[in-house]
DNA sequence: GTCTATATCCGGATAGAC
DNA sequence: GTCTATCCGGATATAGAC
């Protein structure tokens, strides 16, 4: 396909969504500007406005390409037959699909409050729907009597937080590595809902 | 002491603060103008400096407050005498004073980043100092064999994520009672140490 | 102690040249 | 497709009147 000399839309794109992603995660998207945006991605501001309508339609796409990443990614999962077994392949692709995306699960987790509504509503439908993964595992095994649980949606939130909270302390080539990481808190979960 | 009329500065410093707290919980740190909180307050923008010499002390003093307050008001518990009682004493204390301060809860755990790095470097020592009351719980414990844990400092972090993630559901006057929180997350816990 | 006015700067988004 | 220049609004913080 012909193309003028200067045109870089192929890379530019995903530069800018590379760049503002990491921007956001770093400061916040509030305070993180087109301009910084621009000159990280080496267009000027202007340029931005080819490839998103605004900056808060830059967030949410961010934001919304995240969540249906992670539930295609749980879908293609081989999940095993127990609930034990499903539980403990949640916890290990939990863990290992937000280890290698820290910037987008940073944003994911803080950003919901700049979201517009519409915006809101539809990435906290993609999380519900996430959350509602797990909760079917723990209601699943609590009516087999695989597992003992007071409260499915409680315990639900409980291990999504305890999960959460990884990004936190996590760095690479940090103390843990990351086996002995999913070792740790397949065996905390386990714990909270066995019989 | 005299006052000249329209002095107001017992009421308006508390009532800053306040409204900061509300504001900056709410829509984030970066998200608020000035003269937002000095509309909230009912004051010019001008009348803030007064009583904080810029945006970025007025946050640092809100977060510093609100960690104090935590590690002062955990001293004063009775912690009972096995490490059982001190932990459900821990997980009892924890669920009681961030329920009853969810704006200052929230600020405390997503405004980090928009500290100076100073700031940063005081609120992070404070929080550490708490987190190290648990993993001191923990490790004595481990110790005396009364809990079986696999690594102090994860389980620490675990536990400590698992309830900061009450703020995210909980509502005042929601399903359950804090009682009934209370006792859910007890077990929780007790279950992720028990040997 | 508070207000109004203002200095100074930076934000998002657009227009038109190349 | 990108750049430069610009519109326009709003930000923090300060100065001086009352």
């Amino acid at each position: 396909m012909a193309r003028k000399a200067g045109s870089h839309a192929d890379i530019t794109g995903p530069a800018i969504r590379a760049a503002a992603l990491r921007l956001f995660a770093r400061s916040g998207y509030a305070a993180v500007s087109m301009r910084q945006i621009a000159a990280e991605v080496g267009v000027g501001a202007g340029a931005l406005y080819l490839y998103t309508p605004d900056k808060q339609t830059l967030l949410f796409d961010l934001m919304q390409e995240h969540m249906t990443a992670l539930l295609a990614a749980w879908e293609a999962v081989d999940k095993g037959s127990t609930p034990q077994d499903h539980l403990q392949a949640f916890v290990a692709f939990h863990i290992d699909f937000h280890i290698d995306r820290p910037d987008a699960v940073f944003l994911a987790y803080m950003e919901l409050r700049n979201l517009s509504p519409g915006n809101f509503a539809a990435i906290e439908a993609l999380r519900r729907r996430y959350e509602n993964q797990l909760q079917s595992i723990l209601e699943n095994g609590s009516g087999t009597g695989a597992f003992k649980i007071d409260d499915a949606r409680i315990t639900t939130m409980a291990l999504i937080a305890m999960l959460a909270g990884i990004h936190v302390w996590y760095r690479d080539g940090g103390r843990l590595s990351r086996d002995r990481i999913q070792t740790i808190y397949r065996e905390l979960v386990r714990r909270t809902v066995s019989p």
